[in-house]
DNA sequence: ATTCTGTTTTAGATCGTTCTAAATACGGGA
DNA sequence: TCCCGTATTTAGAACGATCTAAAACAGAAT
């Protein structure tokens, strides 16, 4: 039932030359005369030949596969920046390995090596959480490229991601233009290098604009997480008038709660996220979010890939893109 | 700078075996004897020995990967659904190949030539906007094994989808028992099978509960799309009292457009979704649905590839799951 | 005709695995 | 001791491409 595909020899036959004429033919060399590429192109197509590129890895050792490891297909995050990453490499003719660690470095570890089985050419790689700081270099150490996507462990290395210090200023300075003057901050029981940055962002921006740290809350990376949340927020020793939440998720989730505990979000308090998913439109009051462009990482990630395959040996590329401040309702207060 | 793989030669000359011997220890093969078995696997372990699957392929024509063809990365129905795929295959020890067709035949074609070329063992696809219906055939044809997911062209084969017809049945009965009398369906412009088959649930459901049509309005599968087309459901013959939409992210936009003509959905008019997304919980009002299950849609399709790898010559078989309605605010009006 | 260019083409080895078919080892039983 | 069956191991040929180094072929210059 299985066909067996045509292969090089086949073409080769038909076309009456010999297989590595067609070789040179299938990559487009030089070499071969005009007239031999166009009668073995035209027999190619009439036989539908369809090059094995793992055949070929075999030999030349470049399988255009890369690897794409994300802790989550769930928030849209992740999945606008993969498709960030697989849009740039069906651009450039190389195929997408998509893996979901689900936050889990063991999983992640068993993803790793599967797709060293399968040859790829390097990685994309979101960190789970927990992954130990030495896995870049175990990595590097099977002559495999990676490069780190959003969250990042390890020395610094070849990294797409975007700033969120500066987000996290951007809405701070935001909320004190409100009126806004005691400010929280939803954080998450995850510890990610992204975590890291944007509480210390948080502490950055409260001391240039010299306004009241009312406390900082964590809840799980879900909805009713936020939700819940909501009543800690509340019960802070000093009662916040604006919380600036870790992502949309968690602050579309903390809205619904607030409302809930009979504080209306927008009025009594505001309520900024950061990534500006599409569901910012969605909530009620609309969200004030601050955007990262998630798709863009993902080209950037793609991009930093490409170079380091074509030099591995080149110095190590950090891109990260400028975050922008997406005004709605939810932080307007005192109208 | 590459390092080059461990090879099972490598492994055999360390062991003092033959490569076929280790082959057949990589492959747990009852044929070697324990205490070989023993010594080769720790010496495997020593030397962090990888299997290199593309050379296995090239043997025996199986290369634990498959390909999965969705027509868009935004809409959150598809990434669960893929999440649900890449569940599953993982648990496979299989590789999922992925690829957005970005709703075009032709970038659809392109990448089943790419697919084609990696080897993979099999595909899911869910076809894109315009498909011709002989694809299946024609894929068949290559002797690549095929699963339609979510939408469907050609005769039915194997398929993994939903049962919208219910779905809308469920939808219109829950809109009739709130008093509706006058249901609109907002649909698509898109021509899919997905499409078509809520379109008929919506006709036979109404046939069933003799409840007036007030019409049908087509919009772009986006928020903005549908929010623009809140005018033309206010300006039907009949002013309905009721509109069931194409999908959540269609609702949502229909929702927010009504609300700015001035006509407060979930009092003045009752809106239904279908899908059922996590952004259902968020829009104001909260909007009903009919959950779906992407997820297991996901897994129902990964079940039918590996059925379809065991045995190329089963019988076609369709997997569909059951909608759920799940009721919110934006269907209760009259309280 | 011969030598010398430069352009095209090619035979054959090679990548790392699996398959086939056959070889070897090990225990009895005759 | 020899033979036979079962359990284990193995040599060598695949798989389909690419690489290397060399061969064949042109045309021009001698």
């Amino acid at each position: 039932m299985r066909q067996k595909r045509v292969t090089l020899e086949e073409i080769a036959q038909a076309a009456g030359v010999s297989r590595a004429t067609v070789s040179l033919v299938v990559r487009k060399s030089p070499l071969v005369a005009d007239h031999t590429r166009e009668r073995v192109e035209r027999i190619m197509a009439e036989m539908d030949y369809v090059r094995d590129i793992g055949a070929a890895r075999l030999r030349n050792n470049s399988s255009r596969t890369v690897g794409v490891i994300v802790p989550n297909l769930v928030n849209s995050f992740f999945t606008e920046f993969l498709s960030g990453v697989e849009d740039v490499m069906a651009q450039d003719d190389r195929v997408v390995l998509l893996a979901n660690s689900r936050d889990d470095p063991w999983r992640q570890d068993a993803i790793l090596q599967r797709f060293r089985g399968h040859g790829v050419d390097g990685v994309i790689l979101c960190p789970a959480v927990g992954t130990e700081p030495q896995l870049p270099a175990r990595i590097a150490g099977w002559g495999m490229p990676l490069v780190q996507a959003l969250r990042e462990v390890g020395p610094p290395l070849d990294f797409a991601g975007a700033d969120y210090v500066a987000a996290v200023g951007l809405a701070v300075r935001h909320l004190v233009a409100q009126g806004c003057s005691r400010l929280a901050f939803l954080s998450v029981t995850a510890r990610t290098s992204a975590r890291e940055e944007r509480l210390s962002g948080f502490a950055r921006a409260l001391a240039e604009t010299g306004i009241t740290n009312a406390g900082v809350v964590e809840a799980d990376l879900t909805w009713e997480g936020a939700a819940q949340s909501a009543a800690q927020v509340l019960a802070l020793g000093t009662r916040p008038d604006a919380v600036l939440c870790f992502n949309d998720v968690l602050a579309a989730g903390l809205m619904a709660g607030l409302r809930r505990a009979g504080c209306e979000p927008g009025r009594d308090i505001a309520v900024v996220g950061l990534d500006d998913l599409p569901l910012a439109e969605l909530t009620h009051p609309a969200l004030t979010s601050v955007a990262m462009d998630a798709p863009r990482i993902g080209r950037n990630a793609a991009g930093l890939l490409a170079r380091r395959l074509a030099d591995p040996a080149a110095v190590p590329q950090r891109d990260i893109v400028a975050p922008r401040l997406v005004v709605r309702d939810s932080s307007f207060q005192k109208v």
